[in-house]
DNA sequence: GGCAACTAGTTTCACTTGAAACTATATGGA
DNA sequence: TCCATATAGTTTCAAGTGAAACTAGTTGCC
C-alpha cells in the first residue's frame, strides 16, 4: 500500500457518522480529480482575460506565447510543445493569421512547412496580454510562500517525469 | 512584484544566448499552463482505465464515485460537487441508468427530483474500478515522499481558496 | 529517374460540449 | 385561489473537438 493513503471509498462503512465531512474528503483527496478541477478553474478564470479582453482562445494564446520566445516555429513544433493535436494547431493558426496577429512564410527548403512569426500587431497584443496574465498568476499565488511555490513546481516536475515513465 | 518570479516573456531580450533552454522554462514556469497540461495528461491516462477496461467516461466515473459514498444524491447535488454543468450530469445519468449501473427513484415530496443510487451491478463495478484507480494514483505519486504529497495537497487547497476569493 | 513510404498541414465527419430554451413541478405572495 | 417567480432536469442548437482521410510535397532506394 502507498504511504499516502489516498481516499478510500470503503472507509464510510467503518464510521457512518461524520459522513458529510468524510465523503467531501474522499474525492477531495483523490489527486487526479483535485488536480483536474483546480487546473480547470484556473484555465477558465484566465481564459476570461484572453477571451473577453483580447478575443482569443486558449489554443490561440498558446501559439502566441510560444511565438513570443522563438522567432520561427512551425505548426508541428508548436503542436509538440503544447501537446495540442495538429488539427487544433492548424485552426488556431488560421484564425490568428486571419486577424493578422501572425504571418506565415513558406520554407524554401521544404514547401510543406511554414514558419510562423508574430506581426507587429501580434507583438503589441502580447505586450499587453502577457503582463496581465502574469499579474493574474501573481495574485493567484500570493498566498503561497516562496518556498511553497518552488516546492509546488518541483513536485509537479516529479509527477510529470513519473507520468512519462508510466506512459512510456 | 510577486516574489515568485513567474516566467518573464521579455527576458529573452536580456540574454539572447541559451535561447533554447530559456524558452522551455518560460511557459514551463507559467503555473496555469503547467498545471493544466499535467492535469490533462493525468486525466487522459486515468481515463484509459475507465474507458478501456470499464467503458465509462470521466463524467460517468464522477457520478459513480460520488454515489459510492452517499446513499441518495440528486442530479443537482452531483453537479455541485463535481462542478459539471447540469446537461453533462443529465447525460451521464441517462447513460448509467441505461446500463443499469444506477437507479433513480422519484422523490415523493418533490416530483421534479430523483434520488440516485447504485445498483448491485454498479457497486460491483466500482468495487473493481476504485482499487485500480487508487493503485494507479499510488504508482503516480510513488516518487513523492509522504511530506511532499501532503504539501502538494495543502498547496492545492490554498490555491483553491485563493481562486474562490478571486472569483467571488 | 521512378516508385514506395513518409511527413506537414488541412479538411471532413461523427461526436461532445455548454448555453439557452424548454417542460414539469413547486413556492410565495396578493 | 391565482399568478409570478423559481427550480430540477431534459432537450435543442451552434460551436468545438479529435481521429482519420486527404493533399501536397519530400525522401530513400532500386
Amino acid at each position: 500500500m502507498s504511504p499516502h493513503s489516498p481516499s478510500d471509498p470503503d472507509a464510510s462503512h467503518e464510521a457512518p457518522d461524520h459522513r458529510d465531512e468524510r465523503h467531501e474528503l474522499d474525492l477531495g483527496q483523490f489527486l487526479p480529480y483535485r488536480l483536474n478541477s483546480l487546473a480547470d478553474r484556473i484555465s477558465q478564470a484566465l481564459s476570461r482575460i484572453y477571451g473577453e479582453r483580447f478575443g482569443i482562445t486558449i489554443a490561440e494564446w498558446r501559439v502566441l506565447a510560444w511565438l513570443s520566445h522563438r522567432e520561427e516555429l512551425t505548426a508541428k513544433q508548436i503542436g509538440e510543445h503544447t501537446r495540442m493535436d495538429k488539427a487544433k494547431v492548424s485552426r488556431a493558426i488560421q484564425s490568428l493569421e486571419g486577424r493578422t496577429l501572425i504571418r506565415r512564410t513558406q520554407s524554401s527548403q521544404d514547401q510543406r512547412v511554414h514558419y510562423l512569426h508574430l506581426t507587429r500587431e501580434g507583438e503589441e497584443m502580447l505586450g499587453e496580454l502577457i503582463p496581465q496574465a502574469h499579474a493574474w498568476e501573481a495574485e493567484l499565488v500570493t498566498t503561497l510562500s516562496t518556498g511553497e511555490y518552488r516546492d509546488l513546481l518541483n513536485t509537479m516536475g516529479k509527477l510529470e517525469r513519473q507520468l512519462a515513465r508510466l506512459e512510456g
